[in-house]
DNA sequence: CAATCTATGCGACAGCTGTCGACTAAGCAA
DNA sequence: TTGCTTAGTCGACAGCTGTCGCATAGATTG
């Protein structure tokens, strides 16, 4: 399979956009490759051609999603004040509140291992590239960069995770500024 | 179903012990519900009598695990000194170290989302009584308790999942040291 | 345009899932 | 012990999965 056939590009786009389209409306777990297929107008089998199951087929189609929450979360300054959340962390919050069903859908108990994985690995390679850039809290030196990624990309993803897991989710504010308030340490 | 009915004990326990012996040997991903009624001696359509399906099977199953888990978490004092992680702590990612390829099947690209969200949960509300019961990190009394123990918990398992997936993982004492000192801030 | 390549459509298959109704046998209560 | 209750067994079913070989149509190359 070329990836860079332009059929393939378009069947892949409108697997991508099937599976987003259905996770708006039911758990992952109630949806079925066929179910895409149909709503990609795409015979079943083609889909195997492209990913190997569902759970490759949801996390690559929120690939693009994944990064910019990555890229926000590895540009925010460590010196910003306490009490004034810095401006990517802000934003990476609301890009969460304005599709907080989806990323339960992803991250709750009916999600995807593998989307979680991979959010996980994105935000700890993205952040522990930025502390190996020099940008990094001060204090922690003996600790490996990596594991202290690690330690942050984990922490953000479970606050994320509770949040919009919760039945009345508090306001994005709120959590940007508790989250960042633990975060300065 | 009675859950009590010493039948049904008898037949839990064998599917319990079915799915962790099964787990040893391969990923959650290729082991099917008429391979955990086989090894349990038990007849397939009795396995949905006690669960759902695999994830809940496998929670379940780890349901011990994870609460020795979350109690040693929230053991730990948080005034040991910063170069000596506290008893309770060592324990825990001893106990990991100890299970670390089932912790891989668990939490890995390929485990179950109900496993890790269940853990996480877990944690949360362990450490969150224990911050509410008065013992918590000074300076944060401006962050909601349970959005703490989120914090922390997700902290946790990012770093225990990390770490039992990696190719070579790194010595326990290590790892420990390093999450103590990211925890102390 | 013609010839070639290949992504997709199509139908079929074995295996697994979750569920059902009828039967068997283990536990409990009198 | 006797009889009732109910967990477990058994066989069967529809639906989904992942895979296959073959046919078709869309893209590329000359």
């Amino acid at each position: 399979m070329n990836p860079d056939d332009p059929r393939a590009q378009r069947t892949r786009a409108r697997l991508r956009a099937a599976i987003l389209d259905l996770a708006a409306d039911k758990e992952l777990g109630s949806i079925t490759m066929a179910e895409v297929a149909r709503r990609a107008g795409v015979n079943r089998a083609t889909v195997y051609l492209h990913f190997p199951d569902m759970d490759a087929l949801v996390t690559d189609a929120m690939e693009e999603t994944v990064a910019q929450v990555a890229r926000a979360a590895a540009l925010c300054p460590r010196d910003a004040p306490r009490d004034r959340a810095p401006e990517p962390l802000v934003g990476l919050f609301e890009h969460v509140a304005a599709r907080a069903t989806l990323y339960r859908r992803m991250l709750g108990a009916q999600g995807s291992a593998l989307f979680a994985a991979r959010m996980r690995e994105r935000l700890t390679a993205e952040l522990a590239t930025r502390f190996t850039g020099g940008s990094r809290p001060e204090g922690f030196d003996d600790v490996p960069a990596e594991l202290h990624a690690t330690y942050l990309a984990g922490a953000l993803t479970g606050v994320i995770s509770h949040w919009v897991t919760g039945e009345r989710p508090a306001p994005a504010a709120e959590v940007t500024l508790a989250f960042w308030r633990l975060f300065r340490a």
